[in-house]
DNA sequence: ATATCTTTTGATAGTCTCTCTCTTATCCGA
DNA sequence: TCGGATAAGAGAGAGACTATCAAAAGATAT
């Protein structure tokens, strides 16, 4: 994992190199058709006509059309962060930590593509869907992270609350940003974002006071 | 809102009695197939059948094969629980007494049905996707309900935050039951789940001490 | 009871996502 | 340079979902 970018440091040999140009092409053809005519309006067939691949290749590289867009690699890099964050810190404040250090390692590039990603995410009711089951997920891999970071089990069940709680109130935000419920436009910007996803995770740490 | 029954106490026509019935016969059939022979495995063709209606007819009453598992009023059930919880009560606590209203004003066939929909959201991915959505959606009443009997606005991000966190916590508890995932037999009595999303909120009233 | 109007249903055809299988091409290591 | 793997392509097919149109059934009024 050397970052969110779709072509790692060509490592080996000529195959996985060809690969991970293949993949990152049918991604960012998809992500442009998506931009350019919409979601639904865009088959699998034009995608794979556009990165020059037959359409069953396509499914070789993604499982699903949804596929394409979710995040892959965003929750093991802040789940490395969290692992790199001094031993002496709360949890939700290492976790904090570890946002603004996953912020920072992103070139403009992947806050590009992170930025159409998540405009999609919010926009197309399947693709959230299937974003929000990683998110829950990712709930199994933050109490891990805690766990071993507090030195408790990974199953317990105050850990994997402490968990849940945290991964809800970022959906609260980054589901309604702004206000009221997503706007394009205010997304722009995606250092905001992760603002307000540390002012949530402050007052979380606080207990929640009204 | 008349309850968690399909057939709603029967009011005018004979048509709209005849819809609520075939609404009713077109969900309990595909719920029995979907435990006798697993989702994935299940038509709609074999769900109209069953039901002796045209598959045309399966989409005029539920838009996906998902929505048919989804639990559609259980929600709107505890905002109105809510609401009716003394003002004296902290949100938190509002919400467990809700919760526990809620769970007391079920009939055991309502019981025996949340308890299929419930295995299937957390067993078969594509659902527990949509349900998860439908979650996030759950987070904007929960919100307004706060408000309203905290007398701030709903739209306030501390009160959009707690509500998202108390989702996270339900949505912790009910993707894991039990400890590690999932395991039907564990979920046998329904009020076990909601003895444990009870002690999650209780956590996350204390602040989520660990 | 009959006629008319509206809603619901069934039938049919078609699109698109996704799977499976088989064959061909390409790359890797020896 | 030669087997052994691995990936790509082609094609067939299942299944979810949509659109359209005609038939059936319920509601309403005379």
């Amino acid at each position: 994992m050397t970052g969110m970018t779709d072509v790692p440091a060509s490592q080996s040999g000529l195959r996985e190199r060809k690969k991970a140009r293949t993949r990152a092409a049918i991604r960012q053809h998809a992500l442009r058709l998506f931009r350019e005519q919409g979601y639904a309006a865009t088959t699998i067939e034009q995608i794979a006509d556009a990165a020059e691949v037959s359409p069953a290749t396509f499914f070789r590289y993604f499982p699903t059309k949804e596929d394409v867009v979710l995040q892959d690699d965003l929750d093991i890099i802040t789940a490395e962060a969290l692992d790199a964050q001094p031993p002496g810190l709360s949890p939700i404040a290492a976790f904090r930590a570890a946002s603004a250090a996953t912020l920072a390692s992103l070139s403009p590039e992947d806050l590009r593509r992170f930025r159409d990603t998540a405009e999609l995410t919010a926009t197309v009711p399947e693709v959230r869907a299937r974003a929000i089951d990683e998110f829950v997920r990712t709930i199994n891999q933050i109490a891990d992270a805690i766990a071993r970071r507090t030195g408790r089990d990974p199953g317990d069940f105050e850990v994997r609350n402490m968990a849940g709680a945290i991964i809800g109130v970022i959906m609260s935000v980054t589901t309604t940003y702004g206000g009221s419920t997503w706007t394009p436009e205010a997304m722009t910007d995606v250092a905001g974002l992760f603002a307000r996803i540390d002012m949530a995770l402050a007052h979380l740490e606080q207990g929640l006071p009204l």
